[in-house]
DNA sequence: CGCTAACATGTTAGCGCTACCATCTTTCTA
DNA sequence: TAGAAAGATGGTAGCGCTAACATGTTAGCG
């Protein structure tokens, strides 16, 4: 008669067991699987032994998918980045990733190559997935993307550097650290110094960091010449401002480097010119690299706590995860000044 | 009276616009809003221009929770690297990251420490996420991740190295690289070589180059001495090893390190030491890296096509993904021997 | 022994989206 | 001009899980 049971329709979905084949195989219903695998202390020890068998008998791996949208969050923390090639971003990935993994978060990165439309493409995507928590380098933001945020109830933490932050933030004064190495540059008694960066608008920390440099040359008085080069740090790019200098600068007698790799690749280029380190040319350089510590004479920088800029970003974000208080939303990881031979 | 209305359940979930209300500010059916998004070619141009403007006006963010749980499908691509220390991992990714994204695929990254169970683990996580590929560094895994893999229906694919795979393979001949290296330093007229590595056993690959290596010395008549440091590559471990060498075989007159971090840091240290290189000890590398490219003399060295590996090895996952036939499932990338002023 | 609190488990109703099938309209072909 | 083919849109039914509420069961107390 009729239409008793009208063509059924083709069954969707992998043909994995689900919490519901585990639930029939253990005698309890699903939500009890649900609670002895998400929250086993508030089962009885005796189901939760018989529920871990069934899962292991059937070789049961939860959907997480399906909890993530019934729960309406997920075990993501969104971690942005501009860049995969400087050693410096993966270092805070480290950090991250170490921590958020030790305690169950998966993290989900994304690379903007410096582009804030990028980010908030990014950013865009990370809501979708209902993420925990989001971890950004930097503070600055399309108005877009800050459209996003601005509704965004979760966690937010800006890292690398400290300012006007949309909700945590954990970084250094790079402005700060500009004049630092200034102030040493200065006190060796080094009078034309130059300052070498490679696209200051896109690694605009670097670009702080010469506007301390240059007040301190101000206030004494002296000129803050920079030279700006079209490729991001490398090796490579070191020798090439190096040169650069030494054409644009006959009478340069230091230079601050926004960074180790150009430093390190001009104090190497420099020994191949022959020229002698600090006597004829003095360097500098940021960021505290492995590299820089290794070169004869040893490169003068700023050692930056990256991996533990990481760590302490995460610990701050699980705290607020946790419900618990967040001591200060903005914390200073400051920076260290190595003298090495290079100055 | 009784219970007309027993107590509405809180609403759940976030108070996000869906798709749903999308729908009913732009006058059509859910469905053609999700097709308007995911499929626009399926949709009548005014239409999709409605849904458009509906989508901006309501700030819409589509869940992709939800429409992952439904097309029990993610654009997700796990990857599985044993750390995120060495530099070679982070450039492979970085080929993954460029091409996956640009195809709107989003990586998810696993961690495993060198630890099989951690794999595993990580393995089982991402199965929950009903990712779209999977990619490990290396052919090993523990019996119970294969056990996983084996009822998983989508690509696998196997980087770094070559050899049995479970399914796509993309990555180079490591024993043939160490035979290639040992071949060079014979021709260069050394017979006491020394091979140091670094954790040989988490490092299986520089173990493979060991292999070759050593098959090389051997049937030229010569031992091949080992040394293994406890720490993986570093500058300072690389120094470590040359002191070791320097004690341990006196007569060694070359030092074939398992990757250059190693080898430079014990070119730099040599010099320190005020040895000539490679009149008094000959050093070579492996990886390529720009470090070793930089100092003087340059490090010998064997390149390999890190990121290129990476690209490659999406873009034939990609094309899985996209139902065209993947002409070899296993692909050899090969490598190239870069002779510097070292040996 | 009745009452309450704490524990253990179950029932129900979605989370927000897409696969599947059905329907309706338009265009093209014989 | 009928009929098929292609294009556009919609209705229905889940995907696999968990929040919220409900119920049952045991322990503790005076």
């Amino acid at each position: 008669m009729s239409n008793s049971n009208p063509s059924p329709r083709r069954r969707r979905g992998s043909d994995q067991p689900t919490l519901k084949q585990v639930a029939d195989a253990a005698g309890v219903s699903p939500i009890t699987v649900s609670r002895a695998l998400n929250t086993p202390e508030r089962v009885n020890e005796d189901t939760r032994a018989r529920v871990i068998e069934a899962v292991e008998r059937l070789g049961y791996v939860p959907n997480l998918v399906a909890g993530s949208l019934a729960s309406a969050s997920s075990r993501f923390i969104a971690v942005i980045v501009p860049s995969l090639a400087n050693a410096v971003f993966i270092e805070v990935i480290r950090g991250l990733q170490e921590t958020f993994e030790a305690r169950g978060y998966q993290i989900l990165l994304g690379n903007t190559d410096y582009d804030l439309d990028r980010e908030h493409q990014l950013v865009r995507t990370f809501l979708g997935w209902s993420c925990s928590a989001l971890v950004t380098a930097g503070l600055r933001h399309s108005d877009a993307c800050l459209g996003l945020l601005g509704h965004w109830d979760k966690p937010i933490m800006e890292v690398m550097e400290l300012g006007e932050a949309l909700d945590l933030n954990v970084g250094l004064d790079h402005r700060e650290a500009g004049r630092c190495m200034a102030r040493h540059l200065l006190g060796r008694g080094h009078r034309s110094i130059v300052y070498v960066g490679a696209c200051l608008d896109r690694d605009y920390r670097a670009g702080m960091r010469f506007a301390g440099h240059r007040e301190v040359l101000e206030a004494t008085g002296l000129d803050a010449p920079l030279i700006e080069l079209d490729r991001l740090g490398s090796l490579e790019a070191g020798a090439a401002g190096l040169d650069r200098v030494l054409g644009g600068f006959p009478g340069a007698r230091a230079i601050h480097f926004a960074n180790d790799d150009l430093a390190t690749g001009a104090l190497l280029h420099a020994q191949r010119l022959g020229l002698r380190v600090p006597e004829d040319i003095a360097i500098a350089g940021f960021n505290g690299l492995p590299l820089g510590q290794h070169v004869t004479p040893r490169l003068t920088t700023i050692q930056s706590p990256r991996e533990a800029m990481g760590r302490l970003a995460a610990e701050q974000v699980l705290r607020r995860l946790d419900h618990q208080p967040v001591a200060q939303r903005q914390q200073d990881v400051g920076f260290t000044l190595m003298v090495g031979q290079s100055t």
